[in-house]
DNA sequence: CTGTATCCGTCGCGATACTG
DNA sequence: CAGTATCGCGACGGATACAG
């Protein structure tokens, strides 16, 4: 079971710097709510009020901001629509796919495994 | 590019419940000096010195803290020999192994993909 | 060298109220 | 329904000093 980090260490065998853009993305994508509100987004597109409660636990203020850092980072997509009473979608763009597809076997075997790594 | 996961959902449809063991396994894998402290670990066994240095402003608190955890999950490995100056190797257990198998693709693709996600 | 103990700031985050 | 604004607290985490 050979594993390695080699192609993403830097000059200095450091893996990823200090102030460097992968820490951010880290941050974002490995926050508390991001893979949470990723993972609810995994199999369809949700709108708000389903996100929110799809994530439970997870306050509105939360809520916006995590959106709107995943937005950012384009890795999810917002679409408003016109209308009384007010209807937004959420959805995953291709970059959030991409990313999903390796997320997902990690929180597969996270939750496969998470009931025996606690029992201690 | 079909991605999905159902099969972590549990029968209400939601992602990972609160207050369910995921979440802390979560936290604890996820968190920002977690990914940091196991990718460090990935190819080696390192000493605490060694490690400190690796991963990059970690405080020498949040370095013991977040070895006690990912020890106490059964991730890394400590062992101590007796001997002046005193030498801890750290490393990863065979779980910690199977972790970063599932990790080590969404790290990679991170670092190659974090300029351009940053890019606006 | 490998940690632990303590202090203490800040800011992440929840709760609540309110708006378009 | 889909958010924003504001307040306030608690714990996360950094710095420092000290210990084995």
């Amino acid at each position: 079971m050979q594993v390695s980090l080699a192609s993403i260490r830097d000059a200095r065998g450091e893996v990823f710097t200090e102030g460097c853009p992968t820490r951010t993305v880290l941050d974002h994508v490995l926050s508390k709510w991001g893979v949470l509100v990723l993972g609810a987004l995994t199999d369809g597109t949700l709108r708000w009020g389903e996100l929110r409660r799809a994530v439970e636990g997870i306050s509105e203020k939360m809520l916006a901001s995590t959106l709107r850092t995943l937005e950012g980072d384009g890795f999810i997509r917002r679409e408003s629509f016109p209308e009384v009473p007010p209807r937004v979608e959420y959805a995953l763009t291709d970059r959030g796919r991409e990313l999903m597809e390796r997320m997902l076997p990690l929180m597969d075997w996270i939750a496969a495994n998470a009931d025996e790594i606690l029992a201690r």
